[in-house]
DNA sequence: GGTTTACATTAAAAGGCTTTACCATGCAGA
DNA sequence: TCTGCATGGTAAAGCCTTTTAATGTAAACC
């Protein structure tokens, strides 16, 4: 229990401490014997250099600050599980730690999102989940300090993001429903992110751009949760503006597996009657029933990625960030060709 | 952006570095002008100490790491949010930061539990979420470290916890269901968490005790994912083992709002024909349709106690923690009495 | 008036690492 | 033989606080 420091591996190994240190962070200046001999002598001690110490020296935490909004039931989605996760792994890999913090009344009020960075507590932010309300963000618009929105983007501004390509997801979509003959549509949309707003504005589009009149494109907003119950309500109001909908895109897929409990439940065929479609490829995405076609977005890899950024601007490798992600159609049993009496 | 340090305050003010710390840890032996004169330079510099220096010095890293387990939807859950909420409120107020960390297989094979705490990356460690089979707790046993299992415990282990009174939830539960004059009563437990098997075991102790026949108490695994679906399969399981029970009581509120909606699926009314109850008292279990009567578990409080345990035995204000929480029955429209015919 | 006490402040020693500039040494080329 | 240049290693400064023992000063005591 007694700390063990470095001193104490130099002192055994017959070098100093600068060799010792040099050994540690792998500079190639050491010879393979010497620093054979450390490691060596490191994995005995199970010596771990002191953290602080660490930072102190190479002015750096080693840490970066994961911002998670403050919802009742942030964790209640997959989404931010997937993605701390790949931030975390990919943080693990590089040597960094992962700090979570929470947006609430306090973390904004005493500006805490700055302190942690002035007091080289993190050596970035990464931001999940901004809400097309939320304000904090905008005070790093002029920083120095590393900071990216993950999977969000505010339009107009220079903050750096990595997201998912909402754009192509929207493609994607538009292009295999189109595909299978439907020119009715239904649009479930979320409203309150920038993503989502992007999604529906890329669907429409393309739908118009595809041929389909605008006159049969029926959008409804799902609301701010994204939840089976929005997918449900707002499936129930398409049912009632168009009878002749045969397929029904959802800006998620929680609200996809809501709109196919509504359908099942008013005993609609799916995908005999009306096609739908979800977003992201969360888990039971593939084990609803029919399973669910939808757009992957690999929100693990968005997790990954989005450190890599931060990083790269942490070490100005890079000086800004306003990148998407590719995504994958994946066809499932939830979407099929239109039925041919029309 | 040029870092501004305790020496730029001290000199601004006219007072020595040692008087400004003071300042900053609000030690009492500074006199009040003085304090005021420091604490306004501060403030106009938005001067934040260097976190790092700060640990190195006072040989702590003001930080915890709060470990869950390696589950794809380990966020996926209220209870995460939950715990993970009352730990961060009680961490920052104490003026600590909590570190996340994902006992992965990486996290596992690396001991990496041990080395976050010899490099003083974390001054201690709470864990989230064992389930019977977790191994690597265990080498807490002997060590020095602090260490924290948060709802858990190992039994016939020196291993430090903070649970929720599982036992007392069983006593509290099976006094209302048997007060309404419940005989035949359905259990669906889960095997997987000694808390759930203690909660399962009491609950079954203290039927009997009230003078409930054995053979009339029968109980089901709900499986390890507590979850809604199991509650569905276990009701129906319960349903097939006997005809005469009238309440059923569930290992949480998931699996018994999983049991309500298999009741009634089959028309059978709630509580007219059979009572249901649950334990947790999420956020669902007052809008579930009857509203469930619960144990309600504060597991918000249970984050912040936990935390406030955990930072005892690092000063050692206490060598060991192995305590419950208190819980509280929540009586809503899911039980009652017993139907006169019998 | 001299001595305690109490209070307010400070100097200086850690704390454990990184990093830069510099020092040997050995060897190839002239 | 001498110069030049890798190569491998080291000394020492620096990173920014906290903390302890010491100092100075003013008020309180006998």
């Amino acid at each position: 229990m007694q700390k063990i420091t470095i001193k104490d591996i130099a002192r055994e190994c017959n070098v100093s401490l600068s060799t010792v240190s040099l050994v540690l962070n792998n500079n190639p200046r050491i010879s393979e014997a010497t620093r054979a001999k450390v490691q060596e002598s490191v994995r005995r001690h199970n010596y771990q250099p002191n953290n602080n110490a660490r930072g102190l020296a190479s002015r750096s935490s080693l840490a970066v600050s994961v911002v998670v909004p403050h919802l009742g039931h942030v964790f209640a989605d997959v989404y931010f599980g997937e993605i701390i996760s790949g931030i975390y792994d990919q943080a693990a890999d590089d040597g960094y730690k992962v700090m979570l913090d929470i947006a609430n009344e306090k973390f904004l009020s005493t500006k805490e999102y700055l302190g942690l960075l002035r007091s080289r507590k993190a050596d970035g932010m990464l931001f999940i989940g901004a809400n097309i309300t939320d304000e904090f963000p905008m005070e790093f618009q002029e920083s120095a300090y590393p900071f990216l929105l993950v999977n969000h983007f505010y339009p107009k501004t220079s903050l750096n993001y990595l997201a998912m390509d909402y754009r192509e997801s929207a493609h994607k979509a538009v292009e295999h429903l189109v595909g299978l003959g439907h020119r009715h549509i239904g649009l479930v949309r979320g409203t309150n992110t920038h993503t989502g707003i992007e999604f529906a504005e890329a669907f429409e589009d393309y739908c118009i751009e595809l041929g389909i009149d605008p006159q049969h494109l029926h959008t409804v907003d799902g609301g701010d949760d994204w939840d089976l119950e929005s997918g449900y309500a707002a499936t129930q109001q398409l049912m009632q503006k168009s009878k002749k909908i045969t397929a029904i895109m959802a800006g998620n897929d929680r609200m996809a597996i809501g709109a196919i409990s509504y359908l099942d439940k008013k005993g609609i065929q799916i995908p005999g009657d009306i096609s739908v479609m979800g977003v992201d490829d969360i888990h039971s995405a593939a084990f609803s029933s029919p399973s669910l076609t939808t757009i992957w977005h690999d929100l693990y890899e968005l997790g990954k990625q989005s450190f890599k950024r931060l990083l790269a601007l942490y070490k100005k490798e890079i000086t800004t960030c306003q990148e998407r992600l590719p995504v994958t159609l994946i066809v499932r049993d939830s979407t099929g060709p239109v039925s041919v009496i029309e």
